[in-house]
DNA sequence: TATTGTTATACTCTATAACTATA
DNA sequence: TATAGTTATAGAGTATAACAATA
């Protein structure tokens, strides 16, 4: 007899608590008019592994389409750039403005608010393994390493 | 100047982990046609915590309309039993059968490969510290807890 | 012909609103 | 009149397919 109960799986956790993280920065992004999609793709500009398009879409695992649509609503919000490559015409080049890295600096506020409350009451020993392990789970699934 | 990188905030590697995680543990769920939805139905009843489909609806924070269509399907599958309540004929009361049962079992048995894979090359102290850490945030934010 | 970006269309998931039956 | 469940409808989010410009 297998008592293990699905709920308290890793998977489970983490599905669970992910959906429940993104919901909450989402709301905090609504203001903004902003998907966490949207933010996904500056994170992606600020990292510099990608700038045009279909290499953007590659990387945040998206259709390509997407990345249109949320590259036109950055554009209209100033946050970023979207020009012509020279060398090859069928290219965009997307870069972050100013106004994107200020509206990136705002969303990490965030971010790092819904963390004070995540972690609030736990020991700074625990909080700093669940940051150590998830950096390492992180950079071991294709996400973002830092 | 601050150089914190929204990319290794807590909520960021919640948020995609849980997106990664929850798109594996589908994968695994396709052939049988569910969705994680249904399982966290099961899970609910597993757990006893509701049993008629607004309690569930509640529960899971959902639409009621959503939980009829996953109580449909599960019942086709015959994983679910579907009865009115006696002393209130307005109530369905939804059961685990056996064959959900062991529906949940095989799933438990998926999500519990997928925490082998995502911990595999972890230090156990760290494995231990992550299933320990995420059930206090789990507890702390109104999922199953255990 | 192949590739990048765009537009048009369709699909999936889920919520809201209208409805039925019980209370 | 209020509530549990159901059905009908609509919206959000995203993908696929058709298309245009460039290579």
């Amino acid at each position: 007899m297998n008592d293990v109960k699905l709920t308290s799986t890793l998977a489970f956790r983490l599905g669970t608590l992910g959906a429940v993280v993104t919901e909450r920065f989402s709301a905090r992004l609504a203001g903004h008019g902003l998907k966490p999609k949207h933010i996904g793709l500056l994170t992606v500009l600020e990292s510099g592994t990608a700038t045009s398009q279909l290499d953007i879409a590659k990387l945040m695992n998206v259709a390509p389409s997407l990345v249109v649509s949320l590259a036109d609503r950055l554009e209209e919000l100033g946050a970023i750039q979207r020009e012509r490559d020279l060398s090859d015409r069928r290219r965009q080049t997307l870069t972050l403005t100013e106004e994107g890295r200020e509206l990136l600096a705002t969303c990490t506020a965030a971010a790092a608010e819904l963390d004070s409350e995540l972690t609030d009451g736990l020991d700074p020993e625990e909080t700093e393994a669940l940051r150590s392990v998830l950096r390492t789970l992180a950079r071991r699934n294709g996400l973002p390493a830092d």
